[in-house]
RNA sequence: GGUCCCGUAGCUCAGCUGGAUAGAGCAACAGAUUUCUAAUCUGUGGGUCUCAGGUUCGAAUCCUGACGGGAUCACCA
């Protein structure tokens, strides 16, 4: 609902009656009048000064009384240097907040946008998911809620990298030391079993490599390396040609590739059975953050994707071919590089692939616009990738994003597998959880319910706190993740905005068994708003525009920090104002009234974030 | 080195499509509950918006250049 821009085009008319001059309306620029002026609106005269010749105090006291004299909304006004403060009646706040409450808190647009795609999480099968992941994922879930609120048909997928050398060292590691060992057998979830193993190969592949680099081969080759002092610094650099050429465990990994590329049938199986408990772990953590996927790409399917395009590259003069066989695209009068599309052997690399998973996508589902959630480390790929599909003439090209976001850190710095310092998402999840329990059992406010009922609140409340921490962060900045900080529950923080919702049911269930009826219009009786009841009238009747600007900008956070402000405005009138005790009637409805709208929208942009709103807690 | 991103209070972050005296939370200190859920509210202290120029009536915001931090520039993904 657009409430500004009637008063918009009364300033427009009042120029013209005034001043004989029509200025256009996106000339007009309307704020809201900060606190510690008297108003609600403030228009800015400056750019109007020269237009009229006049002091500016002047123009403002013209056009202020002629908005007044009009009687449309107008109440009030006041001219501090170049700026007019703008009372507006009651009368006006009065439909406001009716058509607020009347209508649903975001206005679902009935003609279709088209169908937007959505990818996030796109894990790897050998380790659990981090707190990276988390971000991922919780940035791309809300862009799909996002993208939905504003119209469009979304479909959420990811692409899970199921393939190559990494998985056959866990499965290597498993067949080697694993002694048939399965996640039900040691009670361990599947996702970190199979990392385990990933992780137990890498510690015997040291181990064998410490011991090999004890060997005359081994010294033999650091001496004809002149150029690196010490050992360790050379062993450092080597570790993949080793890995490569000499070791035992390692060609037996690349073996294990060889086999799986081949369609061996034990490989196959062995890959599949892991693999599998890889997924049904991710999907408990999926299951806890609350998300989901309309579909699933793997890379095992779709990593043999994107040769025809390159021959249709070929074709058209998109591509050129070196000597060698492999194929190239220069891209150079765009700013980038030249970048290889097909390798001499004729093997597919990232980019190929993800040319042909775009493709298909298109094909299965005939979407306009595409999102990728992917890290910042990849702005380069993804400015290719698109430079590429472009030339290609892909019908989909124009409607590509890639929702880039930054790296999470430590307040000790980034995170590193090696140091063992990575956050795992699993136990985030249940330390922001078991934190929530403490401080809830300490307040004793639910103590009366069930344990279900309980552990249920308290599930919504320490993911609020994890979830709203990483999310109202910018995507595009990275950010400190301090664990202490995460697992808050005031101030600035998902629980914060979860209690304001709480007190406004609270007050909803009271008004309910007395009996109130928040549905009918007051046509009589005009009421006088304060300060606090107009400033929250504010915020919801920009509801819709925040999250059109959120859905343009890809950016979240955007709707986060509107929840947060609209929950702090809520405390403080809850604080300063008496509502079930109302001076009168018609005042305890309105604010009634008020409340429930304030409640209806902290939950629907909670929604747009995936966090839940608890009843009570 | 080329390209891209970031730099705002002790810390974590808003504000960035130019508008009034730059805002929150945390941390510190002082207060508020016979009243609708104190996971709340009020107050105090805390700033060269990295720096220097430029555009403008007006710059944290736009432009240029430095400085600092990060990413990326594979026949890896």
């Amino acid at each position: 609902m657009d409430f500004t821009s009637p008063l918009v085009k009364d300033f427009q008319l009042a120029v013209n009656d005034r001043f004989n001059v029509m200025i256009p309306i996106d000339q007009i620029i309307i704020n809201e009048t900060r606190k510690e002026f008297e108003g609600d609106f403030t228009i800015v005269l400056f750019p109007f000064v020269k237009l009229f010749g006049k002091p500016i105090e002047e123009i403002g006291q013209i056009l202020g009384q002629k908005l007044v004299d009009d009687q449309h909304f107008v109440q009030g006004f006041n001219v501090v240097k170049g700026f007019l403060n703008i009372t507006l009646s009651d009368s006006f706040w009065l439909d406001v907040m009716d058509e607020l409450t009347e209508n649903p808190v975001i206005e679902k647009s009935k003609l279709k946008k088209g169908k937007v795609l959505v990818e996030f999480a796109s894990p790897n099968t050998n380790k659990p998911l981090h707190l990276g992941h988390i971000r991922n994922i919780l940035l791309g879930w809300s862009m799909s809620k996002i993208y939905e609120a504003n119209g469009y048909d979304v479909i959420k997928t990811q692409v899970i990298n199921d393939r190559g050398i990494a998985i056959c060292k866990s499965m290597y590691a498993w067949k080697s030391w694993g002694n048939g060992a399965t996640p039900e057998s040691l009670q361990v979830k599947g996702d970190h079993f199979v990392g385990d193993f990933y992780v137990l190969f890498e510690k015997k592949f040291q181990e064998e490599y410490k011991l090999w680099q004890q060997s005359n081969d081994a010294q033999k080759l650091f001496s004809q390396n002149g150029q690196f002092k010490d050992q360790e610094e050379f062993f450092k650099g080597y570790k993949n040609q080793y890995f490569n050429e000499k070791s035992k465990i390692g060609n037996d990994a690349r073996k294990m590739l060889l086999d799986w590329e081949a369609n061996d049938e034990s490989t196959r199986q062995l890959w599949m059975k892991m693999n599998q408990w890889v997924y049904d772990g991710f999907d408990t953590t999926y299951h806890d953050l609350g998300v989901s996927f309309d579909t699933t790409y793997y890379e095992s399917d779709t990593y043999l994707l994107g040769k025809k395009a390159v021959k249709t590259g070929l074709d058209s003069g998109v591509f050129f071919k070196e000597p060698d066989g492999s194929v190239w695209i220069d891209l150079t009068d765009a700013g980038m590089d030249k970048k290889i599309m097909l390798r001499s052997d004729g093997t597919s690399v990232y980019i190929t692939q993800d040319i042909g998973t775009a493709q298909q996508r298109y094909e299965d589902f005939q979407v306009s616009k595409m999102i990728y959630t992917v890290g910042d480390e990849q702005d380069y790929h993804f400015k290719v990738l698109f430079e590429v599909l472009k030339r290609l003439q892909e019908p989909f090209a124009d409607g590509l994003y890639h929702l880039s976001y930054g790296m999470v850190e430590l307040p000790t710095g980034k995170m590193k597998s090696r140091e063992g310092t990575v956050v795992d998402a699993d136990d985030i999840i249940s330390e922001v959880i078991q934190e929530a329990a403490l401080l809830t059992a300490e307040r004793g406010e639910i103590s009366h319910l069930s344990e279900t009922e309980k552990a249920e609140i308290i599930r919504k409340i320490g993911l609020a706190a994890l979830k709203f921490f990483i999310i109202k962060v910018a995507p595009k900045k990275k950010m400190i993740f301090d664990p202490k900080d995460s697992v808050d529950l005031q101030g600035q923080t998902g629980p914060y905005i979860q209690n304001a919702y709480v007190r406004i049911q609270s007050l909803l269930r009271k008004a309910a068994e007395q009996n109130i009826n928040l549905n009918q219009r007051n046509d009589q009786n005009l009421i006088t708003f304060n300060a606090y009841e107009r400033s929250l009238l504010k915020q919801v009747m920009q509801f819709s525009d925040i999250v059109r600007n959120a859905a343009e900008t890809y950016d979240p956070s955007i709707i986060a920090n509107f929840s947060y402000q609209l929950a702090k405005d809520f405390h403080r009138f809850y604080h300063e104002v008496r509502i079930l005790n109302a001076e009168n009637a018609d005042v305890k409805v309105s604010r009634l009234k008020i409340s429930k709208v304030v409640g209806d929208v902290l939950k629907a942009a909670f929604d747009l974030l995936g966090i839940e709103m608890p009843d009570r807690m």
